[in-house]
DNA sequence: GAGCACTGC
């Protein structure tokens, strides 16, 4: 394929308007800083004592010292040893060699003016590209002025995930040249490294959120980092919103708003004009082509547009963004035959492809680090790797040697539809951010092309800036619940950076009333402290919670934790019949709850823990899955055990062993009920009549009048998924208050709830009469 | 007779 073909079809970019944004460093500062590090109060030189932990120093002679203005010069000097400004101890050679590199990041050039803004205003918000360093230095920026050891404070800076949060904090430790877990360390579930001498710590935004739950002031931190604010995570809206308020109250409390994007003025507003400082990233500069026509088949435009530039561009290795797993190994499978066919017709050089996404093994997530292949024979034409990936690589994952970029501009995105109550995946266009986000990739170790498979004109008009907040596209039943445990009790009047839709808010208020989590008044009850000290789904955890009334609480207590991890039985592609056959040995045929249940008896069994990662494997079971539902187990059971909620079996021989799961099942999934319609083909939802079908991965016949289920899928049909046959007279009698049969509209399920409430009622009177 | 982007407590 020529040259010339390959450009037609891609319109160059102008260097302008987003490319700009790129090339220029951001206006260094907007803020017109005064110089106010010359304060006096400043550490002697030659003295690191104002440094090391005032807790176990023993030569605190200035910690008594109120909070530091320290200059740049002051911290560098502190930096440059030879002793440990934080441990006393003797500072490494590993650690000057690295100090080196981190002096040349560009945050550190702005150095004093970050301190001078710091220390004058209590909020500000910081923007830093890719590799500006932010991440790293400024929480030690911080560390050096705000000396948190003094006041037996500490300093905390939130990631939206665990793993960043793990690997910022093992880096900024060897930095600092300290033990991970003693003066810098990390909390995230189920880890917490940190201890008695921890002044900063990086912890995962959700793990503040559940902090701020116990303690509204956040009181053990004298200095609050919000990091990737620009994600807009619900955990750090709901943050953003709290600390607003816990900066009125804490004079003495700094916030920091870090993000990656120029929307960081919309954060400059929601903060009161906080002020704002800005530092260049450091990437090369990316290309960017566009389609000159919008192209109808987005799959069929990446495969041509990838071997158009395997065919035809220099070396370098490609990223190609799809949507989801099967349109991915399918691409994966198309683009290496039609490699190798290029290879024997045009004598091109060898091309690796990788899948990438979330739930691909780690193992195979790790070989998209292999380099490329080398060239067939020396001198030949080299090698290169293709990746497609989903939105993981835009985020969460960084893989160095990309030079061009494939975007077709979709994702896969949460939506939420509140007037039928469902949450689900849907392929969207992305947001004029997320574009930038991706093509960024193709720059990271030198300069790339990004090939955008829709035209300019689209970017401009037709893709938003930024995409929505995840609070504007989600059920909000447990964030509720989490503000009124945070102590806010006028939800409307919460001032959120984006607040949701009424409706949402209505529909989350209404399933918590229902939950009895919330009293008419909207006021938290027993029952709803109760679900809040769990991190679970209100439905789940009063399940739990409601589960020794029905003598099955360790088994509760097993699904719980297995409802909330992915999905434990893997159907490779390549051996559905034999992961169905599988899956059979362990069917209940009241239902995949129970069938669950089984499964995760067996994997706790003898014989399956003797080796579990083979018998996983063996059995067509998820062994991370498993383990991880272990793990939140293990985590319930002693919230359990703490909150005094008794842990009970019924004997596995007594015949109402499963019927008693069965009811607790009820107790928290009552709103979550079909029943089969007139046809007997299909099913319709209690109260709102959708009209569902049983997934088909179900193990549950057809003869089940009434089910509840765990959630409903959106896709090619509507289905309900992890479903278990209930009776309908369990709904009256476990679920009384939303199964007010007279508050029903006309149509078949009142009409059977009438019935079955006859029959109740006659046994009763016959019963009583007797 | 199907398909789950991603993250978190």
């Amino acid at each position: 394929m020529a040259e010339e073909q390959q450009r037609s079809r891609f319109k160059r970019q102008k260097m302008t308007g987003e490319m700009d944004d790129r090339k220029n460093p951001y206006l260094a500062h907007m803020y017109d800083a005064e110089s106010s590090h010359d304060s006096g109060v400043s550490i002697s030189d030659g003295s690191t004592s104002a440094y090391t932990n005032g807790r176990h120093s023993n030569g605190g002679g200035l910690s008594s010292l109120k909070r530091h203005s320290t200059t740049a010069k002051q911290a560098k000097l502190a930096e440059d040893g030879p002793l440990n400004p934080f441990t006393g101890g003797q500072l490494s050679d590993r650690y000057f060699s690295i100090l080196k590199t981190r002096r040349d990041l560009p945050v550190h050039a702005q150095r004093q003016e970050f301190l001078d803004m710091y220390q004058k205003s209590q909020v500000l918000v910081f923007v830093g590209e890719t590799g500006s360093g932010k991440t790293t230095q400024i929480p030690q920026f911080v560390l050096f002025d705000d000396l948190p050891q003094q006041r037996g404070k500490m300093i905390a800076c939130t990631q939206p995930r665990r793993v960043a949060a793990m690997s910022v904090a093992q880096r900024v430790a060897q930095e600092a040249d300290v033990q991970l877990g003693e003066e810098v360390g990390y909390s995230i579930r189920f880890e917490d490294k940190t201890g008695p001498k921890t002044i900063l710590k990086y912890m995962t935004d959700g793990m503040l959120l559940r902090e701020a739950m116990n303690d509204h002031d956040l009181l053990r931190y004298s200095t609050i980092i919000l990091d990737e604010a620009h994600e807009r995570t619900l955990a750090t809206d709901i943050l953003m919103g709290l600390l607003k308020e816990v900066v009125q109250r804490r004079p003495d409390l700094k916030l920091i708003i870090m993000s990656a994007t120029l929307d960081a003025q919309k954060f400059q507003k929601y903060f009161l004009s906080a002020p704002l400082l800005a530092v260049p990233g450091r990437t090369h500069p990316v290309e960017i082509f566009y389609t000159p026509e919008p192209e109808r088949d987005y799959v069929e435009a990446a495969l041509r547009t990838v071997l158009q530039i395997d065919a035809t561009e220099p070396e370098g290795d490609i990223l190609l963004f799809l949507t989801g797993e099967e349109e991915i190994e399918d691409a994966c499978r198309k683009i290496s035959l039609e490699a190798d066919e290029m290879v024997r017709e045009a004598d091109a050089g060898p091309i690796k492809v990788y899948p990438l996404y979330g739930t691909l093994p780690p193992a195979q997530q790790q070989r998209i680090f292999d380099p490329a292949p080398p060239p067939f024979k020396p001198g030949g034409r080299p090698g290169r790797k293709c990746i497609v990936s989903t939105n993981i690589a835009e985020t969460s994952l960084t893989i160095d040697g990309i030079v061009y970029v494939v975007d077709p501009g979709f994702s896969k995105q949460k939506v939420y539809n509140p007037r039928i109550r469902v949450e689900s995946l849907l392929v969207s266009p992305i947001s004029k951010a997320s574009a930038q986000q991706r093509a960024g990739r193709a720059g990271r170790t030198r300069p790339g092309k990004c090939f955008r498979l829709y035209t300019e004109g689209a970017f401009k008009k037709e893709l938003i800036d930024q995409s929505y907040p995840e609070i504007l596209r989600s059920n909000l039943a447990s964030t509720v619940l989490e503000l009124k445990k945070l102590g806010i009790d006028d939800l409307v009047h919460f001032d959120l950076m984006d607040p949701p839709a009424p409706e949402t808010l209505m529909r989350a208020l209404e399933e918590l009333n229902y939950l009895a989590c919330l009293d008419d008044e909207g006021e938290l009850t027993a029952l709803g402290k109760l679900a809040s000290d769990f991190p679970l789904d209100p439905a789940l955890a009063v399940m739990l919670i409601s589960s020794p009334e029905f003598y099955c609480s360790n088994e509760i207590l097993s699904l719980t934790a297995l409802l909330s991890v992915p999905q434990v039985f893997v159907r490779p592609a390549s051996a559905r019949k034999r992961a169905d056959e599988m899956k059979d040995m362990f069917a209940h045929q009241d239902g995949d709850h129970l069938t669950m249940l089984n499964v995760y008896h067996a994997f706790r069994g003898p014989s399956a823990q003797e080796n579990p990662k083979q018998w996983c494997h063996d059995h067509f079971l998820s062994y991370r899955a498993l383990q991880q539902a272990d793990n939140v187990r293990m985590q319930l059971k002693r919230i359990m055990e703490r909150e005094e909620v008794e842990l009970v079996s019924t004997p596995f021989e007594d015949k109402k062993y499963y019927e008693n799961i069965r009811r607790a099942l009820v107790a928290g999934f009552f709103m979550q009920v079909a029943k089969k319609d007139s046809s007997g083909k299909q099913y319709i939802t209690v109260k709102d009549n959708q009209s569902v079908l049983l997934h088909p991965s179900t193990v549950l016949g057809q003869d089940s009048e009434w089910v509840v289920y765990n959630e409903f899928v959106l896709t090619s049909k509507n289905y309900i998924r992890t479903v278990t046959a209930v009776k309908p007279e369990w709904l009256l009698d476990i679920a009384p208050g939303y199964y007010d049969v007279d508050s029903f509209g006309k149509g078949d399920i009142k009409t059977s709830l009438q019935r079955v409430r006859d029959k109740v009622n006659r046994r009763a009177a016959i019963a009583g009469g007797r």
